[in-house]
DNA sequence: GCTAAAATACGTGTTTAAACGTATTGTGCT
DNA sequence: AGCACAATACGTTTAAACACGTATTTTAGC
């Protein structure tokens, strides 16, 4: 029967017993050895010590989020496998974690069955993500877009064009050329829009209108 | 018992077989009324003329591939939900499906368990992915970069450091303090992205850098 | 190990372009 | 009519682009 090294890190007791709970009904095929930590220090003061085969962090901790708390995981123990369990499919939780290095995210109503699959899967060296997670990650790249298209940011018709030819690389006197404009015209535009985007450059204005799906 | 209308679209007779037998192992809550395609136009005819509660179309079709298909289906029935069923988890094959409309990606090594709660996943309008396809299209973002950054253009880390720093909006005076260079210095660096982009202003470089996931 | 090429660093000088600040006119809304 | 904003325009300063150069270190290929 393999034994498993498990550290849960979840600031709920209750959370942490479920979780428990739920293994020790899987427990025909392993010997689970479960530690806990409730929250991100008190897990970083035990994985110095001690070593795991896989790590269930709560995204929503005390002081250190899941993320700061992989990450600072992730320092001390590189190869460490964590599986980020959480109550919330938010898609900011999801990119987060997924950004600071977990190989999976699961939900907390899971079923033992999934929670065991997931946990074989990431044992495997492969990443694993409920169904409801992988989508919305999927789903949100369009949205993202939209969102950022409908930001406070609005700059008006006649910046918009001016933008898109200083971004092919125009300088302002050929811009001013095909637009029929006086060359200053387009140095006032230019400078209102370094203006409306806060930035002091061309460089970070052509990165912040990327960014902000203008161009 | 609830009566679903499938329709199956692969090249395969045994595949096609394969389905039908897996999905009668789930007989006990649905009847099923089952239609197969053999290729694209096929499957084009019989949906312009009956409609189905859910479409499962391998990739790899003779002629039009599965997302030419799935184009097509989605031309004359706006509203098909359609589930996409292969034999592999190509990143390509994904996000070509993905991007023309099917609502899921499964492979064909699903058990019928999860067929059916993919199916049923697709029906109750949400999305659904089997979990080695899902994690394909996340780590795969980072892939991206990867090959972009492999592409023919190569610029060296003094290049790239410079260019972060050019893309933050720092002046080229700022940055020679920062890096403890001569201005100088980081006047011929950026001068050389601007070759090696073919670029003639900081406003192309940057766009052109950002397309190359340089930044 | 040697050699050539590339990268890195730094320089002088000039020209072009952009950034910064200010002003006037036109437009749309109340 | 008045106001706020957009569009257009201008003068000065700063920064970048361009051209050409030298020197040292690192890298790749043989």
């Amino acid at each position: 029967m393999k034994r498993l090294r498990i550290l849960i890190i979840d600031d709920h007791r209750l959370v942490r017993d479920g979780i428990k709970t739920m293994l020790e009904t899987q427990s025909a095929n392993y010997d689970f050895d479960i530690s806990e930590a409730e929250n991100g220090e008190t897990a970083i003061e035990i994985i110095k010590n001690r070593d795991f085969d896989i790590i269930l962090v709560d995204y929503q901790l005390p002081k250190m989020n899941g993320a700061q708390t992989v990450e600072q995981i992730l320092f001390y123990k590189p190869k460490s496998k964590i599986l980020a369990l959480s109550n919330y499919d938010e898609y900011t939780y999801i990119t987060n974690m997924i950004k600071v290095g977990v190989k999976g995210y699961v939900l907390k109503n899971i079923s033992p069955n999934e929670l065991i699959k997931a946990i074989e899967t990431i044992l495997l060296g492969k990443k694993y993500y409920a169904s409801d997670v992988s989508g919305k990650i999927i789903d949100s790249e369009e949205k993202r877009e939209q969102e950022k298209r409908n930001a406070k940011i609005r700059i008006t018709r006649r910046q918009s064009e001016v933008l898109k030819l200083v971004a092919t690389g125009m300088t302002n006197d050929a811009i001013a050329k095909q637009l029929s404009l006086s060359k200053r015209t387009v140095d006032t535009h230019r400078q209102n829009l370094l203006l409306k985007l806060n930035v002091h450059n061309t460089a970070a204005l052509i990165k912040k209108a990327t960014e902000l799906a203008m161009l």
